[in-house]
DNA sequence: ACCCTCCTACGTACGCCGTACGTCGCAGGG
DNA sequence: CCCTGCGACGTACGGCGTACGTAGGAGGGT
């Protein structure tokens, strides 16, 4: 029991709670679906009451990607081969973007300044000296690194029909006998093998780095 | 003159138009400024007109995706280097999507079918074919080289504040010291210059593909 | 005990949006 | 000549973000 009386199951209004809330709509239907009406309706409150705790729709949604950002888990290797952790590194950034296929594309084209997004900068970093990259290099090798998985990560979350579901040949309305090399691949052209795709692009990369390892 | 009656200087209103107009609007101020309203007016026509020519409004931005993916230029490289038409392929990428900076996350999140994706396609693969892959292993390939240059592309278009302008350090309230390899590298990590990054990871990636020549 | 201040919740209203639906005028065929 | 069909358009509905004004209750000063 509480001392608010039983009459009032009403939480006070709070941004954690509505921010909570904005989470769990995007991770369950999307940022699409994040409106201001819908948002209060769920939290039993009046719209407007919404602007007391935040300034407006878009930072909301702002707190809602670096909250989600923050759950990223860390990774763990034993060892010290830094292909490993790189791997390990890749294989959680993925694994975010999976469990959270929605939110990916919002945090994806957001430039992160928070705290958590640092952290994994870090550890990024941390790898690629522990590869013996320094300074500017490392950073560059950091950010070719990120393209790549931002990349595949979007191919492989974002551009699904329908947000994950199983990839559709698109090429119905196509005269493919036009372009010989395509024809000769169409079938492994329609499917996707995303497992595979991604470990096949992360050796390749890594393949790289061992090349300019010094 | 035509036989249209001088005091009628309204063009028909056609398909073709209405997209163009589409085009037009995603590349001065974004997708998210086309309106069917503001459309029909920039047409000069009622709003509901354009539904006999557009059965709903994510046809018509499909439609003006495509047209502004046919536009993409042919490059042209001398010789049989397949590390000169890979790098020409993939700075044509990069100068349409600089060019077109508001509708390249819209290509890039859309799974493409049309014909002129699949010139694209089969340019891509007569280049992995010149450097001795086949098959399955060059659409894999072809794959990673996508991820990166979507990925970089999306980070160099998609991601800077009010697309396009300077990138301001967003590591304001953060306290850096507690990251000693990222306060290492900071001033790196607050500048990005793009033309050196895009070459950075495309020479990482070739080197990559040269360690799987055959 | 009283009042004054301030913070939060909330209702109303405005100007946008996409689009379903009904109407009207005109061109072309019988 | 009329009839038919099609394209253009107006109206209207339900949704959106949010500016603004108001009401009520909690806390402090007297």
């Amino acid at each position: 029991m509480r001392s608010t009386p039983v009459s009032s199951p009403r939480e006070p209004l709070t941004r954690d709670r509505i921010v909570d809330a904005a989470v769990r709509l995007i991770e369950c239907e999307g940022v699409e679906a994040v409106s201001m009406r819908r948002l209060a309706a769920e939290l039993g409150a009046g719209t407007m009451s919404l602007y007391n705790h935040v300034p407006n729709k878009a930072v909301l949604v702002d707190l809602a990607a670096e909250r989600i950002m923050a759950e990223a888990r860390p990774y763990h290797v034993d060892g010290d081969d830094w292909r490993e952790h790189i791997r390990a590194h890749a294989r959680a950034v993925r694994e975010l973007a999976r469990r959270h296929p929605r939110a990916f594309v919002m945090l994806a084209t957001r430039r992160l300044s928070s705290e958590a997004g640092f952290r994994t900068i870090e550890a990024a970093l941390m790898n690629f000296e522990r590869a013996g990259f320094r300074g500017k290099i490392a950073v560059g090798m950091m950010r070719a690194m990120v393209s790549y998985l931002l990349g595949t990560l979007m191919r492989e979350v974002a551009t699904s029909p329908e947000l994950g579901g199983i990839a559709l040949s698109p090429f119905e309305d196509v005269d493919v006998s036009a372009f010989p090399l395509s024809a000769e691949v169409i079938g492994e052209l329609g499917t996707y093998d995303h497992d595979h795709e991604f470990e096949f692009g992360l050796e390749l990369m890594i393949a790289a780095l061992e090349r300019y390892e010094p």
